[in-house]
DNA sequence: ACAAAAGTGTTCGATATACACCCATGA
DNA sequence: TCATGGGTGTATATCGAACACTTTTGT
């Protein structure tokens, strides 16, 4: 016998990427065929999620989906917020779609949220007949269920969180440049930095540390590679103790 | 017949209130007694939660539990994690208490914390025979289940929350000196401001309107009166496309 | 008159912002 | 030699930090 499922509760995972350019999110295909025919009902995008088993953490679930999907373990995983409206599974394509379940899960499904960064949008996404890919964050249309306002939820979140903590590191290269840095942090925040007040600022982290390397076989002067410490960043980080309301 | 309550999942709400002096949060004593006797097994603490209604949205669940707690309606309440360890209802208090309602609750309950911000500590808390208290923050010993490490993490919201944003006023009266609204800050963040520069950096904070109100009856000179003014919070405020990781 | 808290200004150092040119490499 | 992105410094304005005395009220 395997594990037992709980039928109401689930955990969704929003998989962020970063390709040098723009910050990307994984998605699933979702094609609904006509029963027994290959007439497409509809077909659009979701989240990864699954319903959490009895005996399982939370934290454990999430790391099980990213890892079904990615192959990785240890990557950064946080909860942001938990999603359980009573319209949430009620648009008629996801009535259509749960009925092939029958009874196995309940009408009210209370979806824990969680985020996670992958250091590349390169990493082999694991298939297993499904259609997977990353898409800008920026053009995602046509999610499932209430996938939109998780996705909006988990970008505030990252947002919020990558202006105060040195969680932007974990979606770059553990070697990488500093125009890596400066475009990963405008894609996420949506802005613009002045190239060398954001050099000035960096220098000024002393867990961002250059190394003796540089990049290799690029058309251009060659630029110094660094990494994040997290060593020195836990031993260095003063709380600011000041308020910017 | 009344409605149906969902048997493995909660909502627990922390309420915090600010007494001029200390950050507080209201908690609800529990005793338990030995089957037909008046002999006490244990009494402890527990913060103020209770299973979701099916037909009840999570938000909802989270207002009816301070509505009963507090008579208030309207007030602040921010969803901040989800709990959902296995052992978290294991310590032998808990079992021994969750007996009492035989197999109504399932024995692994997933919650979902919220907290509430009360302008006073002065509200007259609704007993209902229970026995509601105020209790500093730091000084709260006791508590059930898993609620110690709730009230931290929703500790860790708060002060988080309240350095970027204009919810401390939530915990003040809707008019207030500027010496409140400093002791406010240095409760929270467990920090000392100096009061020149604190009312300098107040000062251009032009949603902290000045009223043309001093308070009265005080045996020293009376302070000036202040109020927030979402409004001019709202239209005034911009992203600080900044970080300080 | 005294106790108690309110209110106020200046100096100094640090940090944010704005801005333009030369450098190293591969093709 | 050219195209491409890498790398650098200075001047100005703003902001944070440190610091002590006078004012107004009630008793």
């Amino acid at each position: 016998m395997g594990r037992e499922l709980m039928n109401n509760i689930s955990v969704d995972c929003v998989v962020f990427g970063f390709d040098s350019e723009q910050l990307k999110v994984l998605l699933v295909e979702r094609t609904m065929n006509e029963a027994n025919s290959d007439k497409i009902l509809f077909t659009d995008l979701t989240l990864t999620g699954y319903h959490i088993y009895k005996d399982e953490e939370l934290d454990e679930a999430a790391a099980r989906i990213v890892f079904d999907l990615t192959g990785l373990n240890n990557l950064v995983l946080e909860q942001f917020y938990t999603f359980g409206a009573l319209d949430r599974l009620e648009h008629p394509n996801d009535q259509l779609w749960l009925e092939q379940f029958g009874d196995v899960f309940s009408k009210r499904v209370v979806t824990v949220g969680y985020y996670s960064l992958l250091p590349s949008t390169e990493v082999p996404v694991i298939q297993k007949g499904r259609k997977v890919a990353w898409y800008p964050v920026n053009e995602v249309r046509n999610l499932a269920y209430d996938h939109e306002q998780i996705l909006k939820k988990a970008l505030e979140h990252l947002r919020y969180k990558v202006r105060h903590e040195p969680i932007g590191f974990e979606l770059l290269p553990v070697k990488f440049t500093l125009t890596q840095m400066q475009k990963l942090y405008e894609a996420i925040l949506g802005t613009q930095f002045d190239k060398r007040n954001f050099r000035k600022k960096v220098s000024q982290m002393n867990y961002v540390v250059p190394l003796k390397e540089k990049q290799i076989g690029v058309a251009h002067k060659p630029a110094q590679l660094f990494m994040f410490s997290r060593d020195v960043y836990d031993k260095t980080h003063k709380e600011r103790f000041d308020f910017f309301i």
